[in-house]
DNA sequence: CGTTTATTTCAACAGGCACTGAAATATCAT
DNA sequence: ATGATATTTCAGTGCCTGTTGAAATAAACG
């Protein structure tokens, strides 16, 4: 990951609400969650998460699709990953300390399997 | 680490230069280095300097110490620590994914040993 | 079609950020 | 004390950020 692909990550997190819009998105998973169940949650008016959310697209930390009205977002965990192994790979002057995390978050199981 | 710090930190480092020196203090070792040498190494005037290592020890992630008319920065490798653990904590709802990485730099040995 | 629901766009504003230049402080050497 | 070196403090400035309120777009439903 470039050095400024990093600072735009690490300044679209270094905010309140925005830390926990990614944190919710990461915790709903790869199939993300519709903008208003997120605007609920946290208590935002909509157009300003909408500023948030653009921010978070910006920065590669999150997706959009269209369903029907709604707009679901979702956590881009590659990057949250690209992130951490930035921060941590120039660690002690190159030498790898410890494994990184990885996150690979399993696909949500269907509430009523096949 | 309270999520206050966590935006803290993150907004400390969510700039090209403060994300310069902190990797530079990083990869200096717990012993740290003066600011002069910093601000040489990086190309950046004196006050300005002064400015970012106010953010940076403020947000918990530098300390420093004074060596005659120096100023010794270093960085904190627990509170980077932390911060890699918070966003790796609520990865997937919870579930650790995979051990966080640690660093724990060793003490940079003396180039005269006793 | 018209209405409701979900989200985005736009304009405006206070506050904070990063930088600059000049001056102050602190320490060391003579 | 004087001067040199290392760093900080202060005042000023343009830009970016986060929020608000009103209006616009987009899709679903009668």
């Amino acid at each position: 990951m470039e050095k400024t692909d990093v600072v735009a990550a690490l300044a679209a997190l270094a905010q309140d609400s925005r830390l926990d819009i990614f944190r919710l998105l990461v915790q709903a998973g790869p199939d993300g969650m519709p903008a208003g169940a997120v605007a609920e949650a946290l208590d935002l008016a909509p157009n300003t998460l909408t500023f948030h959310f653009d921010r978070l697209r910006m920065a590669g930390l999150v997706t959009v699709r269209r369903d029907g009205r709604s707009m679901i977002y979702a956590a881009r965990f590659e990057k949250m990953n690209a992130l951490v192994g930035f921060l941590t790979e120039n660690c002690c002057g190159g030498v790898p300390c410890t494994p990184v995390a990885e996150c690979k978050p399993a696909r949500k199981r269907s509430k009523i399997p096949a």
